[in-house]
DNA sequence: CCAATTCTGAAGCGATCGCTCCAGATACAT
DNA sequence: ATGTATCTGGAGCGATCGCTTCAGAATTGG
């Protein structure tokens, strides 16, 4: 808990905080892309030199592996936490969207990370591959629970619970394509309308009003 | 038309048919991705000296830019075509999914070249980007086309027909992402059912039998 | 035959890649 | 102080990148 002083280490001490350097890290790798990230920009952009980089992390992937933790918290923090156990139904999921799209947007093209690494080409770690099917089956869970929840409150009906799912998850993974591929604001609403009144024809007739 | 003996040209003929030479690389690019692919690997799988495909090509951009148009051109015939001329409304919708599916994992996780290149991180000539751009407005295009018959036949209310559109797109680029992230048969599946549950459930009540 | 023209293979350009090595700096334990 | 352990900056490793250069091969026109 304490971020200094665990055990007492012999040698020089680091000259920087690791957490703090993982989270800079993910930046980059996120806003540059995971392959298109030299290890030499980190080290400029990071203020670390290279041989410190890997005598901590042991390799460029694996810095990705630990930055990868830092964003998932807050993503977790920030989107899915709030989707999967604040409560609601259709509202909390139309309130992840917009999250989700503010997050995707706030620096131009971004995306999410982690749905930038599914569309990375060969050449990723095999527990960078495993950490992104964790996380699309984390949001696939939360999206399911919040539409079962809107069952539950008769908010919708029980029939299709699964593949409206399966929707919102695909709708997920193509709303992050299409701003990475340079969509417009107006585009990139239109997708969101198309989810939001997508949701508001599950709405059932006679729905609970509390 | 006629492959050879356009113009005589002067000097030593060229020892491969540039056609052939573009098909061949556009299978490369897919496969292995853009920025994946060097120049060496396609004078490799191509047959074709560096220097002969810079001398006719001019850059690995520019024969990326031609090899695309070879690309479209079976989209076109395969998929975009017969969902944009050859009528039919929903099920023409749902053909065109399941071909595109058939489409994007014949080769393990090759997606489709062009949504490919939208998600590879910057470093993309605006010539592709363009071309990408022009792309998807295609498939959207097609796709509400194929909604409006499906409202003018009948079977579909017209109340909400671009906004179906843009969920439909969406689902395009999401079923597009959940191929290259490694998503499994029975992901893949699931996402293809929940389009399909969801156009049956656009049905009006009295639809047209024919 | 002889220019003129075009294409090809190989070698090589400078830049960059992920990563390593190592001497010097800096800490702790004794 | 001394020894031991760790970290740091800089130089450098071999490999690869997109692309160029160039001498020879292959063709046509005269």
């Amino acid at each position: 808990m304490a971020p200094t002083a665990d055990t007492p280490r012999r040698g020089r001490p680091r000259a920087f905080d690791d957490e703090q350097v993982l989270t800079a890290a993910l930046e980059v790798f996120w806003r540059d892309g995971y392959r298109a990230t030299s290890t030499r920009a980190l080290e400029r952009e990071l203020g670390v030199s290279q041989s410190s980089l890997y005598n901590t992390f042991g390799s460029k992937s694996r810095l990705l592996d630990r930055a990868i933790e830092h964003y998932e918290a807050r993503l977790d923090e920030h989107l899915v936490g709030p989707l999967q156990h604040a409560g609601g139904g259709l509202d909390a999921i139309e309130r992840f969207f917009r999250s989700l799209l503010a997050w995707i947007t706030a620096d131009r093209k971004r995306g999410c990370l982690v749905i930038n690494l599914m569309a990375e080409d060969g050449g990723l770690d095999d527990d960078i591959t495993t950490r992104t099917h964790r996380y699309r089956d984390r949001v696939r869970a939360a999206l399911r629970a919040a539409l079962q929840r809107a069952a539950d409150h008769g908010e919708i009906g029980t029939e299709a619970i699964d593949e409206r799912t399966d929707l919102l998850l695909g709708m997920v993974l193509g709303l992050n394509i299409a701003v990475r591929g340079g969509a417009g604001p107006a585009e990139v609403e239109g997708l969101l309308t198309a989810i939001v009144s997508q949701m508001a024809a599950w709405r059932t007739v006679a729905a609970t009003a509390g």
